[in-house]
DNA sequence: CTGTTAGCGCTTTCAC
DNA sequence: GTGAAAGCGCTAACAG
């Protein structure tokens, strides 16, 4: 492996001259700077990284820090992520919380052990309570979960809005009994459950609402159980995209049909929403864009620390299917 | 930030003895050994990273290529290999090849920039008909992708054999004309081609594929126009989940019902092949174990880099559902 | 058992 | 415009 005294001896210039080249700094002579480029390549050599962050302080590694790696809400975000930092020249830690805090809390050390340049989070229900982002010797964004009076930057969607719409369609749908089954593990679900409340209740309509662990599973057996012990409701909810996979399952096993007995919709335009019988109509959540606003935020705050905070509130689009289908009410 | 001569101040001792205890190294007393650990807590001592893997020349850090990270498939091995990866005190840099020869060059040259202790990689077809392990500086795992011919550990399912089971499971119900959506992006995909190719011939039936990229939306738009040009066959097989809601995206819009109009079948029991309707017949991939079996080869060799190449192959599992329901012929 | 010390490879003054 | 040299914080060889 050859190190930069190998390329200076090459080119028969100093390691200042060689290091300069290599950060295109200023103050070398064209005839020196082609010398050395010629030498870098005929010696392949690669700066050991290693020695460069000790020396210079300074990391180019971001960490990204997701709730659910298998939650294709996050994978669409972590890859628009990645695309931006890699365009940049930095890389990514991807960690998984798992909902997890302390496994959150042992990403985040670790991401400070790295001496990372910045991190994105998405934070899990307990940390967001008590979070200060100066708490943490790097910058952070939050993505997907922010309390109104969490100072820090985030980029995340206008929850209570979105579920509002959702339910004024249902409820112009006829729809009086709409049962909820949100998420508690993060912001999110509970920032739906204000806008559902919200909604119905400007209705005069009675909320009926299941709290749960946010997993296909968990979801689909409430549904269940739900089903047992109630009246039948005239829609079903959730509020997020694992959870509505639970509850497609659940209304298939009970053998009901959407939008026939009930009506069905929920929060995450995934793939198989479309496909299923009946297609399933939900709040799409522009994931990319999030992503990309996310570490484009995290960039701005590494090159301007003391800016103030901003924070990015994306709208979410109502898709209309054939699982709301049925004529509107006057 | 406090160093490692602060703590060696504050604990009375020399560098070197803090170095031993934080190795967890003998020959240090149990009275050093211990003001050392009150030092470490009590000034919050951190290492430096960068510093450690200069002097120490090693990284705990390795690499992971997948071919696509929306791919729900890859990223249920990221998360089982994530998991095994931080139990055993190392960072796991996951990148995202896209399928793009170019883009997973890049990839493998930051990780070797990042001297990285190992690579788990699902290899590009261009990358793996040249792969030699001995062109990476370090050890390199594939998973999903590997040729017979192939030097270098390797994770992978019993594509061939998957999928001559899944040909000859629509066989015995009588399908005559069976047509194959691969994905020619990978060896994988060629490598169910190859068991549809023995398992047809075996039957004397005669083969009906369409190559493709391994998308969604390319998988859909293949079987329309495969159906306007063909007579319409008895069953549809993709290669991929990814290409198996393309097809099931496809048959929808052309009104087709399965299975009274045409069996269906993949590979990849994702979620989603469970409630539609009809819940679709796949082979299931056994993805923990997959990615769990890639990280303990690949910590092995690390351990052992002389030992022999090692290669698992793992038997995919026949899920029977209700699109490929229709008696079996005697 | 413990301490001293020489670098790991690089960036960055500072002097020329 | 260029080079010499001082470390960044740590590990490990060596001496005691």
């Amino acid at each position: 492996m050859a190190r930069i005294s190998d390329v200076a001896k090459h080119a028969g210039v100093s390691v200042a001259t060689v290091s300069r080249v290599l950060a295109g700094q200023p103050g070398v002579s064209d005839a020196a700077r082609e010398r050395v480029l010629v030498s870098v390549k005929a010696l392949d050599y690669h700066p050991d990284l290693a020695a460069r962050r000790l020396r210079s302080g300074k990391t180019d590694t971001l960490g990204l820090v997701v709730a659910d790696i298998r939650n294709p809400y996050f994978t669409e975000i972590s890859r628009a992520i990645e695309d931006v930092a890699y365009a940049n020249g930095m890389r990514v830690l991807l960690c998984n919380s798992d909902e997890d805090a302390e496994k959150e809390r042992f990403y985040l050390d670790m991401l400070r052990d790295e001496n990372v340049a910045g991190v994105i989070l998405s934070p899990t229900l307990s940390l967001l309570s008590r979070f200060r982002a100066c708490d943490y010797s790097f910058p952070v964004v939050l993505v997907d979960r922010c309390a109104p009076e969490t100072e820090a930057d985030a980029v995340v969607l206008d929850n209570i809005d979105a579920a509002q719409r959702l339910m004024r369609h249902l409820i112009e749908r006829s729809s009086q009994r709409i049962a909820l089954f949100y998420g508690t593990a993060s912001a999110t679900g509970l920032q739906r459950l204000e806008g559902y409340h919200s909604a119905l209740a400007a209705a005069g309509l009675t909320p009926q609402t299941r709290a749960i662990r946010p997993t296909t599973t968990e979801a689909r057996a409430a549904l269940i159980e739900h089903l047992r012990e109630h009246p039948l409701p005239d829609a079903v909810v959730a509020s997020s995209g694992l959870i509505l996979l639970g509850l497609v399952e659940a209304l298939r096993e009970a053998g009901l049909r959407c939008p026939d007995d009930i009506l069905l919709a929920g929060f995450d335009d995934q793939p198989w929403t479309r496909i299923v019988t009946p297609d399933i109509t939900v709040i799409a959540q522009p994931t990319a864009d999030i992503g990309r606003s996310a570490i484009e935020l995290l960039l701005a705050r590494i090159a301007q620390p003391e800016q103030a905070m901003r924070r990015i509130v994306l709208r979410g689009e109502l898709i209309t299917r054939a699982s709301t289908s049925r004529p509107i009410q006057e």
